[in-house]
DNA sequence: TTGACGAAACCGTCCAACTGGTATGTTATG
DNA sequence: CATAACATACCAGTTGGACGGTTTCGTCAA
């Protein structure tokens, strides 16, 4: 009517404030919460707002999905420029990658949590394969072995753990595990 | 009013029929197809049929994980018992029914995936972490070195590959997999 | 053996709240 | 002033579930 609108125009922020707040909500309430109606509420966005930055519902979830394997890429990516040893070198990165989840500030463990949701919609999990595809092909050479592959399912298993407070151990014992992954893909 | 309500009485079957029906919508259009609409109609039960069984919504997905549970107990204890030796007996038959959701008749991969999706929703999440505990300490004993927690870990990551179809790799090369980890559990 | 009876198993309808989405504004900013 | 960044209003379909009805079935007295 008269007096609204008048919140300042920040694309970018807005956009991420959006991605965020369904993040929480679908790791804190699960993949039903998660609607439109929802994430404009907790977000403070109208709807009408938040369907200007994502044209449906699939599209906000896509992006979200998007915006996770960007950080997963990113968080490899740094792990690997501090290793010099080139003989499986991906499968550390992804293993640091799947174990920074637990150590990081608070929000952070929200975007796993989201990860696992969104994998249950069968459309992202495609997606999600073609991403493993891609980096299976990359580092066939360096990352092909056996006791690589264990490590990296160890690494998912892990991920999964930690995002499930399942399989909980103290430090030390963490500290060995992980001692041991390393070990493994240096074989 | 005239004719209807012509079906036989069969509870537990009809019970069955709809936990199975849920199970599958849920596997294949994810977890916000799960609707008492969906589930009852697609199995041909009416509305009110189904909320006689299950209360409520929250009920019949309980009752849902509740029946993957029982599954995944039947199967480890049926795998422990073919075994001899006790040392990481429990962590091979945890990996056992990781495995065995690939080979099994169709239908039961969807199970699978139901229970991925299950996990999604907080409150189940929790039941799965008393599940994981009260195994954990039942085989304290036999079951605790790293390298077994290594490999239920990695048992796992199969589980999740398996059913996300990620990790794809050639059945040699999967056997060479497997037999290293059962070495493992025999450390 | 029967048949009345109560409980359990099912059915069909209705509803308020919510769903994703459209259509049409209004305002800030280059 | 044109366009992108928002907001407001509204809609048709769907949602979980309440409710009252109908039918089957075990049981137990007669």
């Amino acid at each position: 009517m008269s007096t609204a609108h008048h919140r300042k125009k920040q694309p970018l922020f807005v956009r991420q404030q959006l991605l965020e707040v369904a993040a929480r909500l679908a790791s804190e309430k699960g993949m039903t919460a998660v609607t439109l109606d929802a994430v404009s509420g907790a977000s403070g966005v109208s709807k009408g707002g938040l369907l200007h930055h994502f044209p449906s519902k699939n599209m906000l979830l896509e992006a979200l999905f998007e915006s996770l394997l960007e950080r997963l890429d990113a968080a490899i990516e740094e792990a690997m420029r501090a290793d010099p040893l080139p003989h499986g070198r991906f499968t550390r990165g992804y293993l640091h990658a799947c174990l920074a989840l637990r150590d990081q500030p608070e929000g952070t463990k929200d975007w796993a949590q989201v990860t696992m949701v969104l994998l249950t919609e069968p459309q992202l999990r495609q997606r999600w394969h073609a991403w493993v595809r891609e980096r299976s092909e990359e580092y066939v050479g360096t990352d092909s072995s056996v006791d690589a592959a264990i490590v990296r399912l160890a690494a998912d298993g892990i991920w999964l753990a930690d995002l499930l407070g399942s399989h909980d151990m103290d430090e030390s014992a963490r500290q060995k595990l992980i001692d041991r992954l390393i070990e493994l893909t240096q074989l």
